[in-house]
DNA sequence: AATGATGCAGTGACAAAGTCACATAAAATG
DNA sequence: CATTTTATGTGACTTTGTCACTGCATCATT
């Protein structure tokens, strides 16, 4: 646990909350509430943020770092639902937490990280009593519940060697180096995708052997971005046929 | 479309209303709030509630019969998220409709039905106005995210025989011949399940074979639970270790 | 009763993805 | 530099999905 008083940087209560637009939006009145209720933690990378079944009465927000939501089989592989970052909220904390319910996943720190958390009976009053509140609720769990879903028919829909060339054009695109790195594990890949490591292996290693990229130990290096790009291509015509239902609401 | 002037059994504006917690919980005042703006509406089988990617401002109540809410991918497959019986909701229909969004998903009626519709701005107002009308709409979201969370671990961590099973035991229990009968075609149980016809078929086939149950067209019949039951509890130790995180809100 | 149309189910061959049991190799540690 | 840990490679096999059919039951129409 990082000791909180000898933080000075970016670690104010209100620098945490200013990245999040319904506390900007806030009458000066409720900034202050927020502000006062506000507690700071700080979390270190792989700290658990919240385990499945467990319960929290405590809304976390994230105001540096990173958190990766997911789900286990007994198998122990894993599928990443979502990532968190600053200035987002997690739907699955949110309600398990208003609500009292049991946590239907696991959230991990993926760096180390600067929050805030405030008690749900708190922040379930706010939702009572500011539009700003509710909404800024209402939307980020509709945010999450498209997501999931897209995720869903990604993971039943798309072939996996689109979505692995999806999500290394992802990751390339957020590093820094010439060429661009991802410095990654096989193993964490698979998690992200929700496959296994054998499979990503295998197919890295195609990727490489058809020359879009280049591996190495913990780390993959782009060579040929068109390559991965014509992966991704590969079959993808969206078909846009609605057959007309008679009642409808939408 | 069904003329509702000539529906009389069970087809009220309340009677629908009333299999619902949050009306019957809400003061008189209140109550006759939502009767005068809910609209009713009829459904045939088959008739869509709503489309992907369309828009709704109504919010709907289904007060008599069952829908269903799916996605489809490009080769016509399709995922069963879950389905809407009376005194339930849908909450991908409530955010949307809430937040003026594109829906992520697509809603049938399995059966004729009978609803209720708000436009949603009216609704918005309740859930401002009312904590049981916002602790309905929470609650109904939660159990419903958390479904789709468990759809998910399902889907990617289950064997399909173990969950072909477990569904034709939970329809089998819903039947009332004798023996239980289920009637429908290995089509709509792909859909269900999120596989594909084929695949099912082979699957019935070996249960057929190793005396669990009796195909006939449009039709399987139990010959054997146990069989079933068998098939379900194979390979099923469910394994409850954490690792214990450091800093946590849970 | 014969004719077709339609929807449902069965099948075989193959492709994609997951599983299992390893071997190997690169870093990290002492 | 020896040992341990972690990451990756690989082959054999199972499960699931895909494709291209076939056959068969049901229903409506001659």
């Amino acid at each position: 646990m990082v000791d909180i008083s000898t933080c000075g940087y970016k670690c104010s209560k209100t620098d945490i909350l200013k990245q999040y637009t319904f506390y900007n939006d806030a009458n000066p009145e409720l900034q202050r509430e927020i502000e006062t209720c506000a507690q700071r933690i700080a979390l270190e990378k792989y700290d658990f943020i919240f385990q499945k079944n467990s319960r929290s009465e405590y809304i976390a927000l994230l105001g540096q770092g990173k958190a990766r939501v997911y789900v286990v089989g007994d198998n122990g592989r894993e599928v990443t639902l979502y990532h968190v970052s600053p200035g987002e909220s997690c739907p699955i904390n949110i309600l398990s937490a208003l609500l009292n319910q049991n946590i239907p996943a696991i959230a991990v720190a993926e760096t180390e990280s600067q929050a805030v958390i405030f008690r749900a009976s708190k922040f379930m009053q706010w939702v009572a009593e500011h539009h700003i509140i509710r909404q800024y609720v209402l939307e980020s769990i509709s945010l999450r519940l498209v997501s999931v879903l897209t995720l869903m028919e990604d993971i039943k829909f798309r072939k996996l060697d689109q979505r692995l060339a999806e999500y290394l054009i992802l990751q390339f695109s957020t590093s820094n180096q010439r060429p661009p790195v991802i410095e990654s594990t096989h193993e964490k890949i698979a998690a992200e995708l929700g496959s296994a490591r054998e499979v990503i292996s295998r197919l890295l290693g195609e990727f490489e052997r058809s020359g879009g990229i280049k591996l190495a130990r913990g780390r993959i290096i782009l060579i040929c971005e068109s390559a991965l790009h014509k992966l991704v291509e590969k079959k993808r015509l969206s078909k846009v046929e609605y057959s007309t239902g008679e009642a409808s609401i939408a």
